[in-house]
DNA sequence: GCAAAAGTGTTGTAACTACACCCATGT
DNA sequence: ACATGGGTGTAGTTACAACACTTTTGC
């Protein structure tokens, strides 16, 4: 290592939530500081030296919207030479999820708004943000399918018609409600509920569902596999 | 960012090779220089400031090894912040495919010794390199599934039982011979081919096969999807 | 002729797809 | 009464798992 290396690192996370009226969305900020001032990004920034990946990550996502992450995996890292206008930055990015119900947003000082965006009605993005979206996306799309995280986007009960958007907003494939009932009711860890759902909007009102984590773990150790092709 | 950044970028090769004699191997090198001088470790090294993530690997692989690619991608980003002993170092980890028929190792001054391991026979390794092949096999058996990658590691044209065996090996499990080619065959990618494999040990000779790379993108664009789950 | 590896089919079972009508509620 | 969304079963098809004997070659 003869010349003297000169590159940042920073971490961005791509959050993911649910919401009735928003539908599948990603958590965007307002940046109040060049580059890029006024424009929607992702929450992130530098890495302290003493600290772990994950770390800054959890410390940028309290200090600038005040999120509790249900579920965060390491998702890429972008380096390429000229993606920050500044200087050279790479950037690990995150992917995370998070029931939007349980807690409120804010922004920070050095955020002017924090704000759900549908995945499917994105704003115009600083840096190479947009991509990283398409990538968490991808990553989100592979993942559901094959364990059991979509419900880390939903709150503990849950009609089962919410279950049922969410796996066809995020396929973007329709689904057969018969068939994908079934068979997520076969594999065991998903409970149905004594409960009514609150009344919103006309129609029957369904029954009330929760996912079972506890016998989720308990059946992988057992070689149990989560799959949900349909 | 109020205190100074110090931490240095590398990146590090996970390479897969297989053989006859030594079966599905990873690529380590013997290091010359400290820290951790004459212990095995992965190919890698620091990233310069104008060069993109991947062309740091291919540099560092061909000053190192002399190694020709054939398949490279990203695979995770370690960050521990100890992870090296003299400074923080954060690594972006590669997973890559070669054919060891093409080409022949050596040693360039950087390095005592280039040399292919078992990965069920590694030796002790320098920094967290041990957890980062760990990782890299989760992936190769994970990938090996849904994609033909299992193709970059055999020649142009092999014998099928190299196929079952990569496939066995990696994943880790018997697998039923007839079944196998069966799925194989059916997804209409391998093309049996006219001529025998030279005789080496005893046994009936067999055919030679060959994957057919453009059929399956053909294939692909139309939606179809490889799948050897067997 | 013996050891080693290649080649080859069938059958039972489980999973998947496609598909349409009635029910409970609010307005 | 009508609009909205919830609940439910069957039949045909396809994919999967299990399984053993014969053939060709080298020694």
């Amino acid at each position: 290592m003869p010349i003297k290396q000169n590159i940042k690192l920073a971490v961005d996370a791509v959050l993911f939530g649910y919401m009735k009226e928003e539908g599948v969305s990603v958590l965007l900020i307002k940046r109040k500081i060049e580059p890029f001032i006024h424009q929607w990004a992702l929450p992130g920034g530098f890495i302290h030296n003493d600290e772990s990946l994950e770390d800054a990550v959890y410390r940028e996502l309290e200090e600038e919207t005040g999120v509790k992450i249900n579920y965060l995996e390491q998702l890429y890292t972008f380096g390429d030479v000229h993606r920050d206008p500044r200087q050279r930055v790479v950037s690990i990015a995150y992917f995370g999820l998070v029931k939007p119900e349980s807690f409120k947003l804010f922004a920070s000082t050095d955020v002017e708004e924090a704000k759900w965006y549908n995945i499917k009605n994105l704003p115009k993005l600083a840096f190479d943000h947009k991509k990283i979206i398409q990538v968490a996306i991808e990553r989100l799309r592979g993942k559901i399918i094959y364990e059991p995280i979509g419900f880390e986007l939903l709150p503990a009960k849950f009609p089962f018609s919410d279950l049922e958007y969410l796996y066809s907003t995020v396929l973007d494939r329709p689904i057969d409600r018969r068939n994908f009932k079934k068979k997520m009711m076969k594999l065991g860890i998903v409970t149905e509920l004594d409960e009514k759902a609150s009344l919103s909007s006309a129609g029957r009102p369904g029954n009330l569902f929760k996912f079972n984590k506890e016998e989720y773990f308990r059946l992988k150790k057992q070689g149990f596999t989560f799959e949900m092709s349909a």
